[in-house]
RNA sequence: GGCCUCAUGGUCAAGCGGUUAAGACGUCGCCCUCUCACGGCGAAAACAGGGGUUCGAGUCCCCUUGGGGCUACCA
């Protein structure tokens, strides 16, 4: 049987990383196994419905490389793939599970279900609607009284079913609720929906977070009640922010998009998560998408919770630029180098190079770069180098040696700059690091750049590396 | 509270009865070097605790402790 997993998402809000690496792992599963992958919106809770968020959604994945086979705005054969679009059908089956028995109505006000509370405040709801004559629905439902459809569990057993990644899996009968599966608005619960439409999308493998491994057996009874086969559980460990607290989006962290903003790029976003909870055989880190298809396996995924970690995923970030091409990277560093302080004065061509190396996420360019529009009085002391041997006595005799030697040169790349430098070391007697170094801090005026003085001097061209020699000696000679 | 579940360095993790307990990030040191990076080399750093089972336990079982989840007309 052709494999099918599912990512299903509630429009709530913006894509969180936790939910990136369900659908990553449904994505790897489906393609490793020449599956399907799906994207199905839950929607059926109108109050939490955010408007745009089903739109993040198609992008964020669309981003993150996961295409989906079927969905919402792609179509499908399983269609409609929105949930609220859905509702007649869930009516269908809802009725067809009360005739087997497995779920039934309820008249129940929340007057009444309020009396049912525990000490702890819980509510256990007691089946009393259970015991309604058939002749007392019919009228209840042709008066119009409000009323939701329960799931009838049995009040003794044990349901067990196998978890690909936990286990044998037991839950006595007697822990669970007769849980609403459609609500007072004829909408469905998850609880009923999730089992409805992974039935009838063909779902094979159902893989989702670690909160629904104790509900599970609820479903179980569903598709056992209306003989359908169960789907391969597949449940995945929460990704959490520390110890104690799950990343989630409640605390507003972790939004994909957020990451991207922040100058991450989605392919190290990917990557990274997808090491969250699952090590490749080989122990892999930075792999590309097919790669990671190729890789992936069921019992790599572990079964406890993973922190996640911003200062790994910037390395990995980090990794990925340095193995751009510079053409690549001046690609993804133009807009950040355009926003810095230098803008667009100098040839961005040459600047990107020097920070490929030197930034992790492309929002540390303006910081690395802003220097060079900065340069202003400094102190002498710079030109202090203990193994260079360098100091500011040595810089006023050599930087009017190196105003000389940059003076004559017309053509100002690399290899000339550094070369006529180097003959300048030579012919007066230092080392060519010694005015290398001292020429970096006069064109400079800084204590750290990113690059040398060769690359410094070819991307400020010969008239401002001359203009800053001259302020440098006039400093130096104050 | 009840039920489900998890537990290897600071973090991600390999390990699936016999290992000097990998690797990566981070940290520290050294080398390279015109500064900062990059790169190279090296170091420190872990089986939560207690009982079993076994010739032998990080690996299997039980308890304790700690974490997470469920216990909604949310998913």
């Amino acid at each position: 049987m052709k494999v099918r997993t599912r990512f299903a998402p509630s429009p709530t809000g913006f894509m969180h990383l936790g939910g990136m690496r369900t659908a990553l792992y449904c994505y790897l599963y489906a393609r490793k196994n020449g599956g399907d992958f799906i994207l199905r919106i839950e929607d059926t809770d109108q109050e939490r419905f955010v408007e745009g968020a089903t739109e993040v959604i198609y992008s964020s994945l669309k981003e993150g490389g996961m295409t989906y086979d079927e969905g919402p705005d792609v179509g499908g054969n399983y269609g409609p793939y929105i949930q609220s679009q859905r509702k007649e059908i869930y009516q269908k089956y809802a009725k067809e599970l009360i005739e087997k028995g497995g779920a039934y109505y309820c008249f129940c006000t929340k007057e009444r279900l309020e009396t049912l509370k525990d000490d702890l405040g819980n509510t256990r709801y007691d089946k009393h609607c259970l015991n309604l004559s058939k002749e007392e629905i019919e009228q209840k439902l042709r008066d119009g009284v409000p009323y939701v459809i329960r799931q009838n569990i049995p009040k003794v057993g044990v349901g067990t079913y196998e978890d690909a990644v936990y286990g044998t899996i037991s839950v006595d009968f007697s822990e669970l609720e007769d849980n609403i599966l459609i609500k007072t608005d004829g909408l469905p619960t998850y609880n009923f929906a999730n089992v409805i439409d992974d039935h009838l999308m063909g779902i094979t493998h159902v893989i989702r977070g670690s909160e629904y491994l104790s509900s599970t057996p609820k479903y179980n009874l569903m598709y056992d009640a209306f003989g359908w086969e169960r789907p391969c559980y597949i449940h995945l460990p929460p990704i959490m922010k520390d110890a104690t607290r799950k990343l989630s989006k409640r605390y507003g962290d972790a939004n994909f998009d957020d990451f991207v903003k922040k100058g991450y790029l989605p392919q190290a976003i990917v990557n990274y998560i997808a090491l969250l909870g699952w090590c490749p055989k080989d122990n892999s880190e930075k792999m590309t998408m097919d790669e990671m298809i190729e890789k992936f396996s069921l019992d790599g995924v572990s079964k406890s919770p993973a922190i996640f970690d911003d200062v790994k995923l910037r390395w990995l970030n980090g990794e990925y630029l340095k193995a751009m091409t510079d053409e690549e990277f001046y690609n993804v560093a133009k807009p950040y180098i355009e926003a810095s302080k230098v803008g667009t004065k100098y040839d961005n061509r040459l600047i990107a190079p020097l920070l490929k190396t030197r930034v992790e996420i492309l929002s540390e360019i303006p910081d690395k770069i802003n220097f060079l529009e900065e340069f202003e009085e400094y102190s002498l002391d710079l030109y202090y180098h203990k193994k260079m041997k360098t100091d500011k006595e040595m810089a006023k005799v050599v930087v009017p040696l190196i105003y000389k030697t940059l003076e004559s040169i017309d053509t100002f790349d690399h290899d000339t700059i550094y070369t006529s430098l180097s003959n300048c070391a030579q012919e007066n007697g230092y080392k060519s690091g010694q005015v290398l170094g001292i020429a970096r801090v006069a064109l400079s005026g800084k204590e750290v750049t990113p690059g040398g003085s060769v690359e410094l001097a070819q991307i400020l061209g010969k008239q401002e590396s001359l203009r800053r020699l001259q302020f440098s000696m006039d400093l130096l000679n104050k």
